[in-house]
DNA sequence: CAAATATAGTGAAACGTTTCTAATAAAAAG
DNA sequence: CTTTTTATTAGAAACGTTTCACTATATTTG
């Protein structure tokens, strides 16, 4: 390995010097800069990046972090974060959670490999993201609400897009309307549940326990509960999804027990995902900015890294209506 | 920030012996052992990754680079990534190649950041990728055909893959059969055209240049040059189409046409994304085992890293029949 | 022309670990 | 009771940079 140490030598100067001359400054004669750079050039000289991190006590790099590293969910977020990152002339490296405690998120965290960070990712919990988040390694999370000095939140407004999602399925006219759950501990269901409640008791209707049927946000699951649940006696005549991903696996199950979309049973999605507006017939969901909370969560990490106050933020949902409801 | 000269300190011992203490060296006696790692869970220490990398001249991080981290397509060779990373005890970082050689893929090879890498990205050069690699940093590649004693490629038959495609239309009867291009500096569509031409000229067919239509694997770009192509006299009867998203954006100029698929014009794509089953109607196309591609490429990386050969691999695809022929 | 200042370069410490070699003390062997 | 071995700990160098504090020249100033 050719080290600074090595071009030093070659080009007759002192180890300081060669590095001062290949940072250009200008402590350094422009014929000594000119004679290190050839030195480094003819021996094919590659600064050693770790060892700068440790001695510069920062390595330049943010970190993504998600649960789960193929969610086609997460490629509009990644590309905000991306773009943010690389305007500010830093590297973007995207981890894992998956693990807990030892996985690649928690221990790059834990070990100052990144600077800052962005999290999607419900594997790490509250306690520890509190634990690590400190001035020099900021940390926004796009997945709960926490807040602190150096933690702040970017979400979307998941209370009020489920709200405005029944609100829409009441409105033409569609009464008997089932809550297709996702993960109970998940903070996103959570809040959409909020809002199909609110929709309903602002409407006069009452919340039927019956009516709530518990997924995982996979379409498999929609898939499965949904037919148990047609299967059954009890007619409605509406579905609000907490994702798109479950409304998919119901509208194959409704579709096999030959009911009408959305004559017999309408649908409502949450996410606008690309497969949304492809599936037969186009799902009616509600989309939020995935590529702005990238953005926003990722110029966050930026400005408490340069010192000053970040405001967490809440972002609005849109209502696409297409031909499921 | 608590080191591990606080630890000692704390402990009473020297840093070296709180060094093998921490690492439960047989070296140091029980009783001191457990000393330290009381001193060092007092103080909350958390060792610093990057002295240690720097020491140990060693990350235990793989990279995978991929040409843009939004592709959707790449989420199944990430999982096989991912899963055969974990399965070493390695942390797993995906970077991008955007931005060419300040992209963090660069930065990250040629500041020996990781260990070994997994390469999916065009964007990255040849001959880049060839000076970077040695024996401390074996390459993968999952994109072109490159092969030296620290590269090797893991690739699917793109070519028969292509040759299935064509000659499956060709056996349900259609013959003017029409290539929609991907880039032609594209590796891919480079091997799958040869595929198509193999297909036909096997056939007794000639290759017709006027039936050969450029696009750039963007579903967009599909729609507008298969719109633009159909408007005009020469009638074909099937489309193969060098990627799905091409194929996808085809479907739909052909049905805005009002041509029946897949009796007016069949289609056939390549990849078998997502969309390809839930789009209407729902494309025949070549499937290829992405996970296990990743998986492959990883377990190789390991292989080289532990002083064994590996031996560069093409993976079989498969034809998969559905309603758009 | 002496004194003050600017310029160019050097040496060494530091970042936080790991690990080699040496030192000490206790135990075993002769 | 001396010598050899073993077990435990300590000291120091090393990984490859950056940067502080300093020296030696060269240049400016009064």
């Amino acid at each position: 390995m050719v080290t600074l140490r090595d071009v030093a030598n070659k080009a007759g100067v002192a180890v300081s010097t060669a590095s001062y001359a290949l940072n250009n400054s200008s402590k350094i004669s422009l014929a000594t800069r000119k004679k290190v750079h050839k030195a480094s050039r003819d021996l094919g000289y590659q600064p050693h990046g770790i060892a700068r991190n440790l001695k510069k006590q920062k390595t330049e790099t943010i970190g993504l972090f998600l649960n789960d590293l193929s969610g086609p969910y997460y490629s509009e977020v990644i590309q905000g974060v991306q773009d943010v990152v690389s305007a500010h002339g830093y590297d973007l490296i995207v981890g894992s959670a998956s693990g807990g405690t030892n996985s690649t998120a928690y221990k790059f965290l834990l070990e100052k490999r990144v600077d800052g960070a962005v999290i999607l990712a419900p594997k790490i919990n509250d306690a520890e993201i509190s634990r690590v988040a400190k001035a020099s390694l900021p940390i926004i999370v796009l997945d709960r609400r926490l807040d602190s000095d150096y933690i702040k939140y970017v979400l979307i407004d998941n209370l009020n897009g489920a709200y405005q999602a029944v609100s829409h399925l009441i409105n033409r006219g569609y009464h008997k309307i089932v809550y297709l759950s996702g993960p109970e501990d998940s903070f996103d269901n959570q809040e959409r549940f909020k809002g199909y409640q609110r929709a309903l008791l602002e409407n006069g209707f009452n919340l039927m326990p019956q009516r709530i049927i518990s997924g995982n946000f996979t379409e498999k699951e929609g898939y499965q509960v949904i037919s148990g649940f047609l299967a059954q006696e009890e007619r409605i005549d509406a579905i609000f999804s907490a994702n798109d991903e479950m409304a998919i696996g119901a509208i194959q199950a409704i579709r096999e027990m030959s009911f009408k979309i959305p004559d017999d049973i309408a649908i409502v999605g949450f996410d606008d995902i690309r497969l949304a507006s492809y599936i037969n017939p186009p799902l009616t969901t509600i989309r939020h900015p995935k590529y702005e909370m990238g953005r926003f969560a990722t110029n966050m990490v930026f400005q408490v890294l340069h010192g000053s106050k970040a405001e967490s933020v809440v972002l609005p949902t849109q209502l696409i209506t297409r031909q499921s409801t």
